[in-house]
DNA sequence: GAGTTTGAAACT
DNA sequence: CAGTTTCAAACTC
């Protein structure tokens, strides 16, 4: 019933769980996993209480608000809430921001100790706003999922939207319980899906959470967007890590910055790319690198293959596209795109001699 | 819809 | 940490 648990080990208050829902279960199977949940989940909570709670806290953040206030007024003492519930997220969130992060967070509360236990333990528990991230609990906890759901995140001044689509899987050999499920790495509970063999759901909460933590173990940002905040002149932010991509040119769905319809950037570690903005980024350092890539020197016969034809159209669609951007009448967007193809020719035409004199001097 | 390609994740 | 394998999605036919 608790949403706000003391967990004990012997006598002594082990960890304090926050929880949006009412799961006994993993309540009582945490607490083996609690020696290093601070760490895990790399977010500093700070703790004041007024009786000494000590272990390691977990702390409900990053979940829906629309179901955290519902679970905590219901299950906390409202006479032990220093405030009324409802105000107490009213401040904090906007009630139509799905998805949206607690932030920052100063309540009293009172926590009803076990049985065994005469007294309560009020704590205080603060939370600084640029550590909402609680990747742990929010794949514990996973939001319901909706369709063509776009997620606000807020973090500091800064404001991130993505598109976050739920699609059903198709998983087969992972259980859906590694990062390969896209359910899974969303943080999400399988539904409506088409994997099989599934444990990503609520039958399987134990090994769920474990699964979860050999990921947190492995990369303990494994649960955080791949988009991160946005860049000056980044429009709608970057991947993280970068991609890998070698073969994709980064313009398919291959690619998770072209997939996320961001630039790559100088993080990514891909070959022959063609996913960045000159104007905005120092993927490359200059246009002549694009062409390069994309234009290697070839037998004469085999220059104007089907690959090189994708990336003049890609280049000049990018030219039509930054023209677009930038708000250039029709007429001089046409030049833009006849200068490129101009560039692509001249590209082409190097590469045929280039080719030829390797062949001539065979 | 089956088969292939791709790149991230997992493993060694 | 680099190389390899596994995996599921994207893509092609």
């Amino acid at each position: 019933m608790a949403s706000l648990s003391v967990i004990y080990q012997g006598n002594q208050p082990h960890a304090l769980l926050l929880s949006p829902h009412d799961q006994h279960k993993m309540v009582e199977k945490i607490p083996a996993q609690t020696s290093n949940i601070c760490q895990m989940l790399q977010v500093p909570v700070q703790v004041v209480c007024d009786v000494n709670v000590g272990g390691p806290v977990m702390v409900l953040n990053h979940c829906s608000p629309d179901q955290i206030p519902h679970s905590m007024m219901s299950d906390l003492n409202a006479e032990s809430v220093s405030m009324p519930a409802q105000s107490f997220f009213s401040e904090h969130h906007s009630p139509h921001e799905p998805g949206s992060d607690i932030g920052h967070i100063e309540m009293i509360v009172s926590a009803e100790a076990p049985q065994t236990h005469s007294t309560s333990a009020e704590v205080t528990v603060s939370l600084s706003p640029e550590h909402y991230v609680s990747q742990f609990n929010q794949t514990l906890y996973p939001t319901q999922a909706f369709e063509h759901e776009e997620v606000v995140q807020t973090k500091g001044c800064e404001s991130v939207k993505w598109e976050k689509s739920k699609r059903p899987c198709n998983c087969t050999k992972s259980q859906c319980l590694k990062l390969y499920c896209e359910c899974f790495a969303n943080g999400e509970f399988c539904s409506s899906c088409k994997c099989t063999n599934c444990f990503n759901n609520t039958e399987h909460v134990f090994e769920r959470s474990q699964a979860v933590k050999a990921c947190l173990d492995r990369n303990p940002g494994a649960f955080r967007p791949k988009i991160g905040s946005r860049k000056q002149g980044n429009v709608k932010g970057c991947h993280t890590k970068g991609c890998n991509c070698k073969r994709s040119g980064c313009l398919k769905n291959y690619c998770e910055c072209y997939e996320a319809k961001i630039m790559c950037t100088s993080t990514c570690k891909c070959v022959g790319c063609r996913n960045y903005d000159e104007g905005c980024d120092m993927k490359k350092s200059s246009e002549q690198d694009r062409h390069d890539i994309y234009f290697p020197t070839r037998c004469p016969v085999s220059v104007i293959t089907r690959d090189v034809v994708e990336a003049t159209c890609g280049c000049l669609l990018a030219q039509a596209e930054e023209a677009q951007k930038d708000g250039h009448i029709a007429a001089h967007a046409e030049r833009m795109i006849l200068e490129e193809f101009g560039q692509c020719l001249t590209q082409i035409v190097r590469s045929i001699f280039k080719s030829s004199r390797v062949q001539f001097n065979l």
